[in-house]
RNA sequence: GCCCGGAUGGUGAAAUCGGCAGACACAGCGGACUUAAAAUCCGCAGACCGCAAGGUCGUGGGGGUUCAAGUCCCCCUCCGGGCACCA
């Protein structure tokens, strides 16, 4: 009888045996006497948030990593590949809310469950080194650092606009407004409010985070692209422009175009602009005018649509001045400028602005040309239309700078203004300061006190961790949760020792991810987040593996964070990590799988019925990992098949194997048992170079595929002894070594089956014989003009000479040059012969 | 609007450096085994014409470079993603 192939039992098995021995997945130690003399390797998942389910796209981002750090270890090196959980943030509270039950209670359940899920999938994590953000040895370092920035000037406190919801009393995270209104009171508009919050000065890496992008080649052009975007540095001028009535007054604007100053026609200022109101003052038709400008636009902003208002203006009745020509310009309140970047202010150039020139437009303000553009063509003799906006020009209209070309005279005017002291370059950024209050419970508390002698006090080191109290009634009302714990928010000032009250805002959740790598090389260490020395050993990350979604928060939060870190002289890299791969969304049915789509696919339910191996080859198998993946069941039932056939395949053939363990495969493999060793040896060496940087799974998988396929085709030559016992077991270890790093389980019982001690995933990975992989014949396509006539059999290594000679004695050949000789004849040796005839 | 991706059989895809388009699978069809089914095994399978041999066409559309284009260049359409009043 058949055996058959049952992941049901194989699977269970190995885990269990597995599990009990935790040193398995466990690097070698980065120093000490037991130091490892391996090169390291340490390759990253991005850690997930425990929701209490993983979904297909953890499996196929681990999926990845696992097949990637088995494989590194097999290769010889010292694989770091930890996991851990990112267990702070809002879900938590909802659940609370919802079930009555405690956040931490709720998320350490949800850890153990998807813990369990992960040793299901056979997932090589080293455990040793789990992080877990919500526990206090992890958030304590969080303190620790906010501390070390607030001291550099790093972390500081400023007003900040938050959303408030009047019903619940409370402020609220992005993510709880919808469409403009509370999430629990859908009719409720949310409100902007003033509050004081905590930022981190990332802006002060600006200028680094950027240049740093052109040092990442192991980064994808596409990640690098976004995130140039998002930091979006301008250089321009910032100028000032006089006010008239009020001497004392100047308006401040960025342009990026100072060398068309001369065609500014109006100055526009934020409705926010501390100006205006002074502007305005006395005139309430003004001030309701601004007011309601005001209001459209908060509701906009609310609503998340504000590009979409359409551009308005209020003539204020006053006037600016033109510190280069002294002109008077009017000065106006535009809803399109921007207090948060450059200046809240701006010169309006319609003439070489297209907004400007709208707003010019609707508003009847003079156009003035102030460039002209340099026409390549002489046949062009109609001016160039306004807006003219590209810097190929010369000035015009500019008094004592006509003539220069635009780049000169931003630089002359520059100094103009820098040495009359009412200017100067500037470079702008996009990028803000990263705004880390949270006014929730479920975070890191910041470690600040607030005393009415001393006004704010950091928290001692010694005092940390400044522990997120346990018992707490989690409700929507009466603002931060943290407030209205009396134990909590009471405390003694450390510097008078007087009474104080704590700081009760939590820090955002993308703090505790933006380390947390690197308390994977240490996560026991109670004195630092890390040693530097471990961390020097196994930094930068080799290889980091995550979801696109991640490509501007997380990773810019990571790579200003790692900077920090080197300034504190923690670590000596610069970045966190030297490659990253970003992988496809898993689709099902044309939508990513969502709960509201009701398009899930669950993990647990396609390991009971195919098992872990066949789910985690599937994620690899449907797609290059880069790629969305098209989730279709009958494909991971065509894996499982073929997991099948394997399985069957070595199990009849391992008694022979045995018999062959530990004996000398002949010298010169002929017939049957060379073709099958040549078609191993290939595919050892397309698997290798797959596995060296390409990462297209997806072929990989296709290969072994092949090789069973041949191994299946020559079924009764292993049967009979046409192939020797010493080749079956080559062939047989071969293929279950190359399915370690894809199919763990299977591959371990193979491995056992076929007398191989200990793990198979400890292995040396084969090596490819090249002499035993060449052809010796090959066939060679015949094109005539182009067209596919024939296929030749040729020795793979026939010159030029011998290829032609094979190609023009070929009777179909000859029948399609019927008679003529080519007047032209391309040879490529290996490759093809195309014959061109008139 | 701007910036990235992408488009190849009925489906997922392959073709890594310009050299046989469709490997490997899925679904399908035909056959073997079976009382039957499942499982397994063997075979067919881009479209069109043809009994066949074979031929013609074919990688979103149009043009170009080349002996040769899915691949390179120019223009366009559609789909996905990111950013978006950034001065």
């Amino acid at each position: 009888m058949e055996v058959r192939y049952i992941p049901g039992t194989i699977e269970p098995k190995w885990q269990a045996i597995w599990a009990a021995n935790p040193a398995l997945y466990a690097a070698e130690p980065a120093s000490g006497p037991n130091a490892s003399t391996k090169p390291k390797y340490y390759v990253l998942e991005m850690l997930p948030y425990p929701s209490g389910q993983l979904h297909m796209g953890h499996v196929r981002n681990y999926a990845i990593g696992d097949a990637l750090a088995r494989y590194m270890g097999m290769q010889g090196y010292n694989v770091l590949h930890p996991m851990g959980w990112d267990a702070f943030g809002l879900p938590a509270e909802n659940a609370a809310l919802k079930n009555n039950t405690p956040p931490r209670q709720w998320t350490l359940q949800n850890i153990a469950a998807m813990k369990r899920q992960m040793q299901r999938l056979g997932l090589a994590y080293d455990w040793a080194n789990e992080v877990t953000t919500c526990l206090p040895d992890y958030y304590r370092w969080n303190q620790w650092f906010f501390l070390r920035m607030y001291e550099r000037g790093l972390a500081y406190r400023k007003q900040s606009k938050v959303n408030w919801c009047n019903l619940c009393a409370t402020v609220l995270a992005n993510e709880q407004v919808i469409d403009g209104c509370c999430w629990r009171h859908e009719d409720t508009p949310v409100e902007l409010r003033n509050l004081e919050q905590w930022f981190y000065r990332i802006t002060a890496y600006a200028q680094e985070l950027l240049d740093g992008l052109d040092h990442l080649p192991g980064w994808p052009e596409k990640v690098r692209t976004m995130q140039r975007n998002w930091i979006g540095r301008s250089e321009g001028t910032e100028v000032d422009f006089g006010v008239e009535d009020f001497p004392e007054e100047k308006i401040r604007v960025f342009t990026t175009r100072v060398d068309t100053i001369f065609g500014a026609t109006s100055v526009q200022l934020a409705p926010e602009h501390p100006l205006v109101e002074k502007l305005i003052a006395g005139n309430s038709a003004l001030a309701d005018a601004v007011a309601a400008m005001l209001d459209e636009q908060k509701r906009a902003r609310e609503a998340g649509d504000l590009g979409a208002v359409e551009k308005q203006g209020i003539a204020l009745g006053s006037y600016a001045t033109n510190p280069y020509s002294g002109e008077r310009v009017p000065i106006w309140v535009a809803n399109y400028v921007l207090m948060e970047y450059g200046t809240g202010a701006i010169m309006s150039v319609p003439a070489h602005d297209e907004r400007d020139f709208e707003f010019a437009v609707k508003y009847g303000l003079e156009i003035r040309k102030v460039i002209e553009p340099i026409i390549k063509s002489v046949k062009t003799d109609e001016s160039v239309a306004l807006p003219f906006i590209s810097e190929d020009g010369l000035l015009v209209n500019s008094g004592t700078y006509d003539g220069l070309s635009c780049e000169t005279a931003q630089k002359k005017l520059q100094a103009v203004a820098a040495a009359a002291g009412f200017g100067e370059a500037k470079i702008t950024f996009r990028l803000r300061d990263w705004g880390v209050s949270r006014q929730r419970y479920w975070g890191t508390p910041i470690p600040m006190v607030n005393c009415p002698e001393d006004g704010l006090v950091p928290v001692p080191d010694n005092q940390l961790p400044v522990l997120l109290p346990e018992q707490i009634e989690i409700t929507q009302e009466g603002g931060s949760p943290l407030s209205r714990v009396s134990d909590f928010l009471h405390t003694t000032c450390p510097k008078c020792g007087g009474p104080a009250r704590r700081e009760t805002d939590t820090m955002d959740t993308f703090v505790d991810s933006s380390w947390y790598f690197y308390r994977y090389t240490d996560a026991q260490n109670s004195n630092a987040p890390f040693d530097p020395a471990v961390a020097k050993y196994w930094f930068p990350i080799d290889q980091y593996i995550g979801g696109v979604e991640h490509a501007i928060l997380h990773l810019i939060y990571s790579r200003f964070w790692t900077k920090v870190m080197r300034d504190l002289r923690l670590i000596v890299n610069d970045e966190p990590a030297t490659r990253l791969f970003t992988q496809g969304m898993v689709i099902k049915d044309g939508a990513k799988m969502s709960k509201s789509k009701g398009n899930v696919v669950s993990p647990d339910d396609m390991i009971a019925r195919y098992g872990a191996d066949a789910t985690r080859m599937y994620s690899l198998f449907a797609a290059p990992p880069d790629r969305d993946l098209d989730w279709q069941e009958d494909g991971v039932a065509g894996i499982s098949r073929f997991l099948s056939r394997v399985y069957r395949l070595v199990m009849r053939f391992a008694p022979i194997a045995l018999v062959g363990a530990g004996k000398r495969r002949e010298a010169a493999p002929a017939g049957v048992s060379l073709a099958l060793l040549r078609k191993l040896h290939q595919t050892i060496a397309k698997i290798t170079q797959d596995f060296s940087g390409r990462w297209h799974f997806n072929t990989t998988i296709a290969a072994i595929m092949e090789l069973v396929n041949e191994l299946f085709a020559a079924e009764s030559s292993l049967a009979t002894g046409e192939v020797s016992p010493a080749v079956v077991g080559e062939l047989l270890r071969s293929l279950v070594l190359l399915l370690a790093p894809l199919a763990p389980f299977l591959s371990q019982e193979l491995w056992a089956e076929l007398g191989g001690k200990g793990e198979v995933f400890k292995q040396p990975w084969p090596v490819s014989d090249t002499a035993l992989a060449r052809e010796d014949e090959i066939e060679i396509p015949v094109q005539v003009n182009g067209k596919l006539r024939a296929v030749v059999r040729v020795p793979a290594d026939a010159d030029k000479a011998a290829l032609e000679a094979a190609a023009l004695s070929d009777a179909k050949v000859q029948e399609w040059l019927a008679g003529k000789t080519p007047v032209k004849v391309i040879l490529v040796p290996g490759k093809l012969v195309n014959l061109v005839v008139k």
